[in-house]
DNA sequence: ACGCTCACG
DNA sequence: GACGTACGTGAGCGTA
């Protein structure tokens, strides 16, 4: 054993029992996959240990450790007050076998593991701590319980793990009224209903600490009683003197404790991380073993509940050296390459561009690779560095004829027996298309990496490369520079070109056999090839075909915003009695709070004023005439800025409409997002701003159809939590807020105030989102006591949704993602860690399998929706996460309506029967707005 | 580059 | 018993 323990020693005791309770608690019941073993309380014991093993945070560090358990509940309490913790409920079923679990896990951890017949562990870690003390060392105890805080002082302190806050004297004054030397008394006066401590009745904390700081102590007190003044308290005092003083022996905790381990024993020892590992993985926390074996830079152990083939090996793969690479500029060349193709079935392919925008780019270059390692750069557009008077660069010379070799190519680009492989390859797709190249099949290390990966990490090349074969790209500012200087790739000289864009050919070769394998392995082989792959031509052709634009009307819409903007602003500046920015969040915020003197608190970080629609909304409310003014000046500016002044901007020469791009990757959940424009949040919910979709149009003798889904994700949430009553609802069409508003307030849907269906409403939207009391009290700006109020009805109407809830939470937990119905995987990496972060993350877990869904569900259906509608003069041309746009010839109008809401409704099918009917609703226009 | 605000589902 | 609080996006602007 370790030296003798005294000076300079420092002893941690950690309260197990309260750890293993807080575990049990904090987490949903989780059982061990193989068996159905209870482990939820073990496994979040093991975490807070794992946390606490990890956490240096500045408190002493600890030279010895233990961790204290209670050994059974009779102990010498109960023999002087038989009552003393007689009432506390035995510990549910499926905790019981969890005690000895937690023994085994602080063994596990190298940590010693107390526990004594006949003893609280309140008394040995009181019996520890003074022998500590008495050593001439220091104890901190880790646990919140405030019955150990009489142990606080000399030496002595108390960490609460939960706040990670210390506990000195000061906080126990502030929780008692007196010193931790005092405590006793006033809980021996207060009781305790809890542990069955009868202390004074009608004597709480107050009253006790009043008394104890008047009279000193708890014997002077009861001995002085008659001098009380209050005639209650007084007689209460001596009537219940016994009771009080058995009280006091109750919760005095005793130094004399036998203890039968030395302190020296308790010396800190580093985790055996081959025992410890052993023991995580037989327990298969899958997540925590790999944590915990990263972290001790130890393998982790197969996880039992985990796939039990594992990944089959990416075949090696030699090192990257530009060296090798080769520059095609003969026919002969290019010849040999495509033969290699056909050989290989398969080719990474990359192209070169001038502009980041497909649909005005020019090719400058094509890269394939057919091996690792084997890749070469096609240049075909390249140019001399400088403009010449005119504006033209001449073309460098050397270059095989591009029309040539897209001709070559295209047989080898369009074989169904020969693979294309790209990374973010609906970027290509649409260059290759622009030249009349369809490429099929096609392969997406971006797509790959998101069916593995969404939650953890984004899907760019540099970053895969770097993450998953050790690669640094070459940045691509080091060959265009950046800022105004930039360059575009075709005025790249040749040989710096070259290297970097067969590289990019040749990385994502070798991403595509590092992340195939892992597909099915991981089980996201059917999201991969029925949700991400096929999405790369649908969403290519709908980006191609664009949307007409009336410029006119939005020219127009623009002045008519202009005007009214000056007038606000005037206006604005008048009652401000200065003239301000009032597009400054900083300045307005002075002007409303500092000048004006308006209430509004401070907001965080930077410690600006919020001026938030929601505070202006209050203040406006409150009869400010500035903040309401500034309010429709915000509006009309968003408008303006955002829409009606930038959307002619991205109105293509070429084809005269508006191409926006989607990201398939873009969101966590399966949504896509869309961007440049963006074209998912055009203006509807005021009527000023839904004018600007009307400047969205189809051609002569064509309209536009838009089709949406009506409620699809409390469908979806009905379905996956299986609740009946929603369930019902649903499959007899009735208006599911006002059946949700009767369930929960008994009133009959006929007839039904607005405002009560509209409380409703805000519950079934709050639910998908995690809902909180508060969420809901700000939304519908009511008390937050009738917010929880509502949530609480809610969830005793529809039991099923919480124990949903709960159950994705813990899945979450436990595999460190959550799955939609359709198998789409979503990794929570933040679940497991605590702080205020935690909320979000459980919010976002349960979100994602509703939202995730709804996702795979329109996928579906975009997917199917080409060839449903080939015979048709009618085109696909946007998604907005639960509606379709189309553009139709007039006389075919109903047709596509009819075929697209087919594809539509029935989208999950056959992979997925949903027991709730799937509405699709239509309408039709000349424009966008008429559509809706 | 980052935070604030606000448009959408 | 307290903690911070709806989920998911992208764009424009002001400020550092």
């Amino acid at each position: 054993m370790g030296e003798r323990f005294g000076k300079g020693c420092h002893l941690h005791l950690i309260d197990g029992s309260a750890f293993i309770f807080r575990a049990y608690h904090a987490l949903p019941p989780l059982t061990r996959k193989s068996d159905g073993l209870p482990v939820g309380a073990v496994a979040g014991f093991c975490n807070m240990l794992w946390r606490y093993v990890q956490t240096d945070d500045g408190h002493t560090a600890p030279t010895h450790a233990a961790v204290i358990f209670d050994h059974s509940s009779k102990t010498f309490r109960n023999e002087i007050y038989p009552a003393y913790k007689a009432q506390r409920p035995e510990p549910p079923e499926d905790l019981r076998p969890q005690f000895p679990l937690t023994r085994d896990a602080t063994r596990a951890f190298n940590i010693a593991c107390i526990e004594t017949e006949g003893y609280e562990a309140d008394d040995i870690i009181a019996a520890m701590a003074c022998a500590a003390r008495n050593a001439g060392g220091t104890a901190t105890i880790i646990s919140s319980d405030k019955d150990l805080m009489q142990l606080i002082g000399d030496g002595v302190d108390m960490l609460d793990p939960i706040k990670n806050k210390l506990i000195g004297p000061d906080e126990v004054f502030e929780k008692f009224g007196v010193g931790p030397d005092r405590v006793v008394d006033v809980q021996a006066l207060a009781g305790d209903a809890v542990d069955n401590v009868p202390g004074a009745p009608g004597i709480g904390i107050k009253t006790a600490a009043l008394l104890i700081q008047e009279y000193g102590d708890l014997e002077t007190l009861l001995s002085r009683a008659e001098e009380i003044k209050q005639p209650k308290r007084r007689q209460t005092l001596i009537e219940h003197a016994d009771q009080i003083r058995v009280s006091k022996r109750l919760v005095q905790l005793d130094c004399a404790t036998p203890l039968d381990v030395t302190l020296e024993s308790l010396e800190v020892k580093a985790p055996d991380a081959d025992r410890l590992l052993a023991f995580l993985s037989e327990m298969e926390f899958r997540t925590l073993t790999n944590r915990v074996a990263e972290s001790l830079g130890a393998e982790a152990p197969a996880v039992q509940a985990a796939p039990a083939s594992e990944a089959p090996a990416a075949p090696d793969q030699p090192a990257i050296d530009m060296g090798l690479y080769e520059t095609v500029t003969t026919p002969e060349a290019l010849d040999a390459w495509i033969a290699a193709i056909g050989e290989a079935g398969q080719v990474a392919i990359d192209t070169e561009t001038t502009s980041l925008d497909e649909m005005q780019a020019d090719l400058v270059g094509i890269s394939l690779a057919v091996a690792p390692g084997r890749a070469c750069y096609i240049p075909l557009g390249h140019v001399a560095g400088g403009d010449d008077l005119f504006g033209q660069s001449a073309r460098v010379a050397g270059q095989l004829d591009p029309a040539a070799v897209l001709a070559a190519l295209k047989p080898v680009l369009e074989d169904a027996a020969i693979l294309k492989i790209g990374q973010n390859l609906k970027y290509d797709w649409k260059m290759l298309a622009r030249h009349g190249i369809q490429m099929a099949p096609v392969a997406d290390t971006m797509l790959m990496s998101y069916a593995l990966n969404a939650g953890t990490h984004n899907h760019g090349m540099d970053e895969l490369a770097e993450r998953y074969l050790g690669h640094k790209c070459i940045p691509i500012k080091e060959l265009i520079g950046s800022g105004k200087a930039q360059l575009h790739f075709g005025q790249v000289a040749i040989d710096k070109a070259a290297p970097y864009a067969a590289e990019d050919a040749d990385v994502t070769l070798r991403l595509y056999q590092h992340f195939l394998p892992m597909l099915p392995v991981e089980k996201v082989s059917t999201v991969y090839h029925t949700l991400e792959r096929p999405m790369i031509p649908v969403l290519a052709q709908m980006e191609m075909a664009g949307i007409r634009i009336d410029t006119d009307v939005l020219k127009r819409m623009s002045n008519a915003f202009a005007q009214k903007m000056a007038g606000l602003e005037d206006e604005i500046h008048g009652l401000a009695g200065q003239s301000f920015n009032i597009g400054s969040p900083k300045q307005l915020g002075e002007i409303l709070f500092d000048k004006m003197g308006l209430s509004g608190g401070k907001q965080g970080k930077t410690g600006a004023f919020s001026t938030s629609a929601d505070v202006l909304e209050d203040l406006a409310a409150e009869g400010h005439d500035l903040p309401a003014r500034v309010l429709d000046w915000r509006q009309i500016s968003k408008l303006k800025s955002t829409y009606t002044d930038a959307l002619p901007t991205y109105v293509n020469a070429e084809t005269g409409r508006v191409h926006t791009s989607y990201s398939i990757t873009g969101a966590q959940t399966g949504r896509l997002s869309s961007t440049e424009p963006n074209l998912q949040n055009i203006p509807i919910r005021t009527e000023e701003g839904r004018r600007i979709r009307q400047a969205f149009i189809a051609p002569e003798g064509f309209k536009l159809v838009a089709l949406d889904y009506s409620q699809i994700e409390l469908r979806i949430l009905a379905h996956v939590a299986d609740i009946p009553a929603l369930k019902q609802a649903f499959r007899e069409g009735i208006d599911i807020h006002a059946m949700t508003a009767s369930q929960m307030f008994g009133v009959p849907v006929e007839g039904m105030d607005p405002m009560i269906r509209r409380r409703a409403k805000a519950i079934n939207f709050g639910v998908i989102y995690g809902i909180s009391g508060f969420g809901l009290s700000r939304n519908l700006r009511i008390p937050r006591a009738e917010a929880q109020s509502f949530i609480d009805t809610y969830f005793e109407r529809f039991p099923e949704i919480r124990a949903y809830m709960d159950k994705t939470v813990a899945d979450a937990k436990q595999d460190g993602y959550v799955t939609t119905l359709f198998g789409r995987r979503i990794n929570t990496p933040g679940i497991n860690t605590s702080g205020p972060a935690a909320g979000g993350a459980r919010r976002a877990a349960i979100n994602a399998p509703i939202q995730g869904a709804a996702a795979d569900i329109i996928r579906r259906a975009m997917i199917r929706m080409p060839d449903a509608i080939a015979d048709l003069p009618a085109r696909m041309l946007l998604q907005v996460h639960d509606e379709l746009v189309f553009e139709v010839r007039e006389d075919a109008v109903d047709d596509l309506i009819a075929r697209a809401r087919t594809i539509m409704e029935a989208a999950p099918e056959p992979s997925v029967r949903l027991s709730v009917p799937l509405v699709v609703d239509a309408g039709q226009g000349m424009n966008w707005a008429e559509a809706h």
